[in-house]
DNA sequence: CTCTAAAAGCAAATATTTTGCATTTAAAAT
DNA sequence: ATTTTAAATGCAAAATATTTGCTTTTAGAG
């Protein structure tokens, strides 16, 4: 288990306050957060510097970056790459481990004509959680 | 193939004016669109309206909403589920047919404590595309 | 310690999404 | 057909999210 410091280096980028402290709090909380989740809690920066930290994050592969459908971008680290199961009701979101297996990435190189390489996916799964009831439409 | 009026009503929404226009656009286009492009593509209906019309269209299973990290919503018809991959330097999408298994599926379903059924999820791909230079840091 | 490119701060603009309420309309009931 | 009513739409405004340009500060190389 590395430390933040380490983190950033070792992805080629300046060590600074601000990306220690994102980074750190990113670690801690565990959880997908939004800009203004991290702009809160780290509680010195610019929130306009979040986003720019954020940015080179997810460009180095540092942070997942996804989305629940809440008009607005979820940041978190991920020590074990994972994805969510996100309840449309409530909002609820649990983590699972389940991904995307080997086999597909193969595939979707196969199949692309114009990219070589796949960096990063995000991959969101949706219901109903058994607090707000069943859904019906199973696919 | 169905037409824009079957499936709203198989979907059991009222059949208006506004949600034929957007459906029809969706299907005629056949790309992921954001509410800008399906606002101005369509021409005559308030913002918000289309907003309202692709938040059921997207609950009822008939659209499928998408993320693109471009800060806004992607929406697109899917006559045959798929995802993208996308070009995180100059955001060129290609279509592609890879999607989870439904081993993956059900691992999830298995996995969660919160929820019994899954409706829907989002799967994108992110990489450097051919033209914008070759990519290192694969997975 | 000096220097410089990169990072952060700040203010403002832009864009996206949501909300509340008045008006209109689809389609069910008469 | 006409009436009725819940649902859909329009409109204005608010709230929220994201980007941009430019200045100042700072990490880290030399």
């Amino acid at each position: 288990m590395k430390n933040a410091q380490e983190l950033i280096k070792l992805n080629h980028m300046k060590v600074t306050k601000g990306r220690l402290a994102v980074l750190q709090y990113l670690i801690d909380t565990g959880e997908p957060l939004t800009i203004e989740n991290i702009s809160l809690g780290v509680g010195f920066l610019n929130k306009v510097t979040v986003y720019r930290i954020l940015d080179i994050f997810v460009s180095r592969g540092l942070v997942y970056q996804t989305d629940f459908r809440k008009g607005k971008a979820y940041f978190e680290f991920q020590e074990h790459h994972h994805h969510h199961v996100v309840c449309t009701v409530c909002g609820y979101k649990e983590e699972i481990a389940a991904c995307i297996s080997p086999a597909i990435l193969k595939s979707v190189i196969k199949e692309t004509r114009s990219f070589s390489s796949i960096d990063r996916h995000m991959l969101e799964f949706f219901g109903v959680c058994n607090k707000c009831g069943v859904s019906k439409n199973n696919y």
